[in-house]
DNA sequence: GCTCGTTTTGCAAGCGATTGCACAACGAGC
DNA sequence: GCTCGTTGTGCAATCGCTTGCAAAACGAGC
C-alpha cells in the first residue's frame, strides 16, 4: 500500500506538504500542488481515512439511523440522503433498529459511539432524551427527519397542513360526507403522525361546516391490506356511504381504491380516494395524493448537517424545517355524483 | 474523550493488557480481565474505532453496493445483511450507483479504496473485470449477490429453476396455453436474469410437450405498470387467449391481475397468474409465486464474507452458492375452465 | 530450593495521516 | 542594499490503539 509519503518523495517535498496540497491547496504554491496531484494520481495514492480520522478528528461519515429500510419512504430518504453525501464526499454508515431493545442499545452504546461519524441522521425515530443527550455530549449534530424532537434541528412536513389539503381539495369538489382512514394507536409512537393527519381532517371539516362524525373513521397499519379491510367497512354500511375517503397514506388509499371495486363501486364516479405520500404505484391507480418528497428531505437533511458541521455554524436556522408537500390530482378524485 | 490510558490507569495495567482485555482477553489472567472490564464500562470508554484499525488493519466495516436502493428486493437485501453484521459487531456503510458512471466511478476510486472497508457486498450489479481486478489486488474478499459474477463468489437463485418451477405448477394444474411476462432487453444487463426466467419456462413447456409460441411472450420493464400493459395485450387477443401467466416479478403478476380484473376476466377461473419474489403485496393479491428470500440472501452474503475474512480460510467452499427459493401457491392458480 | 515451561504483563515501535510553529524564500518599498 | 510582510514549505509532535518481543510471574516437577 502506498502511503502519504511515497508520494512526499516522488514529488520531492515534505509529508506536510503533500497532505496540505491534496486537501483544498490552501497555502501551497499552485505548481507544487499540481506537482503533488501528478505524483499522488501517478502513484494511485489514496489517503488512509482511518490516519485521516485519527489525526484531524473528522470522520468523514454520517450515520443513518431507521426503524427499517423496507419500505418505499425510508428506502428513498436513505437515498437521498446517501446521494447527498456522495457529493460532499462523505460516507454513510446504516444502522437499523429493527432489532429490538438489545439491538437499540447496541447501536447507541457501540456503533454510534465507537468515533466513526461526525454526526446522525434520525429518520422517523423518536429518540429518548437520554438518547439525543448522548449524542449531544459527544458534540455531534444531530438532525431528525419527521419530527419533532426535542431539542434536535428536524425537517418535518406539516402533517395537519397535509391533511387539511386534502380534505379541503375533497370539500372544494363538493363532497360532503368524507371518511378517514388514519392510523392506530401503534403508529402514533412515532411524532403523532396519524393523529396530526387525523386533526387535519377534523379541522378542514369544521372549517367548512361538516360536522366530523366519529363512524368515519377508521384506523388501519398503513397497508395496503390494512385501506382494503377499513374501506370496506366504510363504504360496505348500508346507509349513508361516504362519497369520500382521504386515506393517511397511498398504501392505504389504494387498498380502497381496490375495496371500492371489489364492492361494485366505481372510482371516483361513487366514491373519490385521496392519499398522502405520491407512492410510486400511485400514478398506475390513477391516484390524486398530496406528495411528500422523501429523496428530497434525505438530501436536505445532509444539506443542514453539513451547514451545521462546517466550522463557523453563523446561519443557524430555526429547529424546525418545513418540507414541501404538493397536492397532486389524479384520476381518483371527482365531483359527487349527484 | 476518554482513551485507553486513562482505563489502563485506572485499572492499574499497561495499555496493551486493557486493549488486550477487551478484544477477546486471549493471554489475560481472568482477574485483570474482569477489572479492566470494570474500569472500562465505568470510565464509559469506547474504543476508537480509527485508531484501533489504523494499527490493525482491521476495519469492522463492509462496503455494500446497489444499483438503487428504493425498491423492495434490494432494500430487503440490504436489511438482511445489515442485521448479520450488526450481530457480527460489523459497520455496514451503503454506496449507491445511481449517480450514474460518474458516480460509479467516483465510488470505486475514491469511497472503496479509501481503506474504509474490509470487504465488499455487491447486489445485483454486474462489475467490470477491471472493478473486481481492482478490489482483488487491495486483497478485498468480494461477494456478489445474484450473479455469477467472474472469479467472485456470488449468492444466486437458480433462475431457470425457479421460472421451471413455476410454470411446471401452472402445467400440473393442466394448463396448456401459458404465456411469459418477461424482462425486455434493458434489463438483460444484470446476469441475463430475464433470459434464464424465459429459458427456464420455455423448456418446462417442451418437457410437457408444448409448443413455446413466440406470442405468448412480452417483454416489460418490470413494474406495476409494465405488467398490466403487457397482460392486457395477452388477454386481449380475440383468439386463443392464454390460460395462464407466468410473469418473472411479483409486481408485473400483479399488474396482471388488475389487467384480467379491467377486462372483466375473473382469476383464477378465466385466467391464473404466477409471479416471482413474494413481495409484500403477494399475499394481499393472493398470488401464487415462487418466493426467493432477499433478507435470508443478504444474510447469507454476510456470512460467507465473514468465513472469508477469517485468518485461515480453510473451508473455501464453491464459487456459487445456490439460495434457496419456494413455490407458494395461493389463490392466483387452478385449474383451467374446461 | 532450583530449573524449566507456561502464562501474564509491559515496553515501545509502529500504523499514516494532520497541523502548529518556525523558518525560508521572495518581492515590495524606501 | 536592507527591512518588513507575505506566502510557501518543512519539522516533528500528535492522534489512540495494536502487537512483536522480552521480561516477569507463577507453578510444577524433581
Amino acid at each position: 500500500m502506498i502511503n502519504i509519503a511515497d508520494v512526499a518523495r516522488h514529488a520531492g517535498v515534505s509529508t506536510a506538504t503533500v497532505s496540505r496540497a491534496l486537501s483544498g491547496g490552501h497555502h501551497v504554491s499552485p505548481a507544487t500542488r499540481l506537482r503533488v496531484e501528478a505524483s499522488a494520481t501517478h502513484l494511485g495514492y489514496v489517503v488512509s481515512s482511518n490516519a485521516s480520522s485519527l489525526a484531524s478528528g473528522r470522520m468523514k461519515n454520517i450515520g443513518v439511523v431507521v426503524p427499517f429500510l423496507n419500505h418505499w419512504f425510508f428506502a428513498s430518504v436513505v437515498e437521498g440522503a446517501q446521494q447527498a453525501l456522495q457529493r460532499h464526499g462523505y460516507d454513510l454508515t446504516l444502522y437499523n433498529l429493527t432489532g429490538g431493545l438489545e439491538a437499540r442499545r447496541s447501536v447507541f452504546e457501540h456503533f454510534l459511539l465507537r468515533q466513526r461519524v461526525d454526526a446522525v441522521i434520525a429518520v422517523s425515530l423518536e429518540l429518548t432524551e437520554n438518547e439525543v443527550a448522548r449524542l449531544h455530549a459527544l458534540n455531534k449534530p444531530l438532525v431528525g427527519v419527521g419530527g419533532p424532537l426535542a431539542g434536535v434541528r428536524t425537517l418535518t412536513v406539516d402533517d395537519l397542513a397535509v391533511a387539511r389539503l386534502a380534505t379541503e381539495h375533497l370539500i372544494a369538489l363538493g363532497h360532503t360526507r368524507i371518511a378517514h382512514i388514519g392510523g392506530d394507536k401503534a403508529f402514533d409512537l412515532d411524532f403523532n403522525l396519524p393523529t396530526n393527519r387525523r386533526f387535519g381532517y377534523e379541522a378542514a371539516l369544521v372549517a367548512a361546516g361538516i360536522e366530523a362524525r366519529r363512524d368515519d373513521f377508521r384506523p388501519a397499519d398503513f397497508t395496503t391490506a390494512g385501506g382494503y379491510q377499513a374501506a370496506k367497512q366504510l363504504l360496505g354500511r348500508p346507509h349513508e356511504r361516504p362519497t369520500a375517503i382521504f386515506a393517511a397514506s397511498d398504501e392505504m388509499a389504494i387498498g380502497s381504491i381496490l375495496a371500492a371495486r371489489d364492492l361494485g363501486l366505481v372510482v371516483p364516479r361513487d366514491v373519490s380516494v385521496i392519499g398522502v405520500d405520491d407512492h410510486e404505484l400511485a400514478t398506475f391507480f390513477g391516484l390524486s395524493t398530496v406528495a411528500q418528497f422523501p429523496q428530497q428531505q434525505g438530501e436536505k437533511a445532509v444539506e443542514v448537517l453539513m451547514e451545521e458541521l462546517r466550522p463557523h455554524p453563523e446561519s443557524r436556522t430555526g429547529l424546525n424545517v418545513n418540507m414541501p408537500f404538493e397536492l397532486i390530482v389524479r384520476g381518483s378524485t371527482a365531483r359527487p355524483a349527484v
